[in-house]
DNA sequence: TCCATCGATCGAATCGATTCGACACCCGAG
DNA sequence: CTCGGGTGTCGAATCGATTCGATCGATGGA
């Protein structure tokens, strides 16, 4: 205690062997103190923690720890998006809450990460991380999916396209959307057509052409189309932007255009139902007297209609956690299965018999 | 090619030493041919990159890169609420596109921290991270500081309280405030509330009362409400639970109650004056014409009303090129410095002269 | 013809911890 | 009195790269 510790703020960071040397131990004793692991007198350790104080010894560097253990403590989540982009959509949001609630609790933290830029460094290439999540439903995560899997990155699946040797969270969404249909069909309806999430990277709107179709691009939506058509065969789909509200409006009054007799209206997700109804609304129709309108994801949107939308609901916050689970299973070296959840579908008021018209 | 490399899928990663032996070169020169520093003859490179493809090599380990450097890559955001929650606020998610963007572009990539689990392990004290942007209002974030200063990690406030040796980024959020009040006094407003952003941790709902005042564990908040006091020096507040619609459809409620003879209401955010708006429309009352509402930020929130917001707009993506900007200063060893942006008034019209009542 | 220079490569030290095996010591049981 | 079994501590090896200085030819100008 005489002797002047560090220079509080010399810019040097105190080793682990400097506090054992102050502490008169060997660094693997100080390092037992510090970790817990194995026995270590309490006098011991107390000195041990009393020389880091005095260095200003802020606990072993991860850097170096994470060499040694081989561990980074560190799961990324990768998206196709920017940030500004996915986390418009709430489902986006609750799911990374699932995945860093449960990663968080056993003890590691959560990188983000987007795979759009393939800078020459940095990110997928480069970021330290034990497992990574790949969130997103299209073919366009290959390049990540090569990347990390040639780093030997554990790698999990979030509704993504079934891919050889990639463990996945999914939902039903081909189901989930056909008992929706069904429910339509029950009330009465016939002419029913969907309003789909995007289909290309490029985000491009218009009516689903065969194109699409075949060349499958974006798992979900097509599997969600597939359960409405399960019960409709022949529903018109009109391909949105983004999962917006915003981009529901352009997409219904495109199909309100184009398809006349329509009764009902099936967005892909809740926000695209959402904006639908705004269609319908802004040409003095009645939700659901006039035109039904049913979403997918039930999510939690707050303030934003007066009606109860009608909605396949999903577990988003689950999936995440579900996510999370299998990665932390992989790294514990157990086998890593694939997990589906089942939707339920939840009746509001944003459904109903078809009009007399 | 004859002999079978590492067999695929053994899972033990292979080194550069390996493939620098294979190569037929030293490890050194095998750094060379990877990170591009220094000279290297095109062919050895070659040689090197082939013996890295046989090896099943994905090049060199983060970890161990990182521990020699010095650097991670990683630079850490630390917020005060869980994702679901935080991420609700439109401003938090564009602040987070700025921030990740500008880092991207440096190679950095982003660690989605929050403080507020004090876990044993794992999180603020053992992740790897080159710098931390803390995110959030409130003096809560201390420990978290405490935390990080301790490991020597360079820290950026945003939006923070004011605090020695802190660099910050911030807007004026006062002077901001007080030009709307100021053009509300104009339309001939005397009567005027405000909607506040919540004041304590625990994000109690209520009339603001001196002792939140007094705490000032909102600095934020306290600013925003300060401007309009600067104008309307007895301006009542309500406190709202979250930056929310919902909350401000409950706190605009409780203050149209509490307050017979008001004419305008300022929410602290547009998700608070867009609550504010349902309120007044669900007593039969019209916007602007009977009560004018007016918000602070600026969002972009699609689809969410009519109206278009009096509000004060600020720079919300710039705020976090800059504060990243700032971090990656500090990495540099650059001397850096606060920055503070402007807003601006934007003038939509939910705002007008009080009405004859 | 000689020496300074540059390009290409290599050896060895280093980053800061964790961890395994060994060692000394003390206790109680036989 | 001795031996087995904990406890507490230490030494040394190790994780996988980066990087500094040295070496060695070849080149080119004087």
């Amino acid at each position: 205690m005489a002797t002047p510790a560090n220079p509080p703020g010399d810019g040097t960071r105190a080793t682990l062997a400097q506090v054992a040397a102050r502490a008169g131990v060997s660094a693997s004793t100080a390092s037992l103190a510090f970790s817990g692991a194995g026995p270590v007198a309490d006098e011991t350790r107390e000195r041990v923690l009393a020389a880091a104080r005095e260095l200003d010894y802020g606990g072993p560097d991860p850097r170096a720890r994470s060499l040694r253990t081989g561990r980074s403590g560190i799961i990324a989540v990768v998206m196709e998006d920017r940030i500004r982009v996915a986390f418009r959509d709430p489902m986006v949001v609750t799911l990374l809450d699932g995945i860093a609630d449960e990663i968080g609790n056993a003890g590691y933290s959560l990188l983000l990460l987007t795979d759009s830029l393939e800078r020459a460094e940095g990110g997928l290439r480069d970021a330290p991380m034990d497992a990574a999540l790949l969130l997103g439903c299209s073919t366009d995560l290959d390049p990540a999916v090569r990347v990390l899997s040639q780093r030997q990155v554990p790698l999990i699946g979030v509704e993504a396209e079934p891919r050889q040797g990639l463990p996945m969270v999914d939902i039903d969404n081909r189901a989930g959307m056909r008992r929706l249909a069904e429910h339509l069909a029950e009330l009465g309806h016939e002419r029913v057509a969907v309003i789909t999430l995007p289909m290309d990277r490029d985000h491009t709107r218009g009516p689903l052409t065969q194109v699409w179709q075949d060349s499958s691009v974006a798992y979900t939506g097509l599997e969600r189309l597939s359960g409405v058509r399960d019960v409709f065969p022949d529903a018109p789909a009109e391909v949105a932007a983004g999962s917006l509200i915003e981009e529901g409006l352009i997409a219904a009054r495109a199909l309100l255009d184009a398809e006349p007799g329509l009764t009902a209206i099936v967005g892909q997700s809740d926000l695209l139902a959402l904006g639908a109804i705004q269609a319908v609304e802004e040409r003095g129709l009645r939700v659901p007297e006039d035109i039904s309108v049913a979403g997918f994801d039930g999510a939690r949107i707050d303030g934003l209609s007066r009606h109860r939308l009608t909605t396949v609901v999903q577990p988003s916050v689950e999936k995440g956690r579900a996510a999370a689970r299998l990665a932390l299973a992989a790294l514990a070296g157990e086998p890593v299965e694939n997990v589906a959840f089942t939707t339920e579908l939840r009746i509001g008021d944003t459904t109903a018999p078809p009009g007399p018209a």
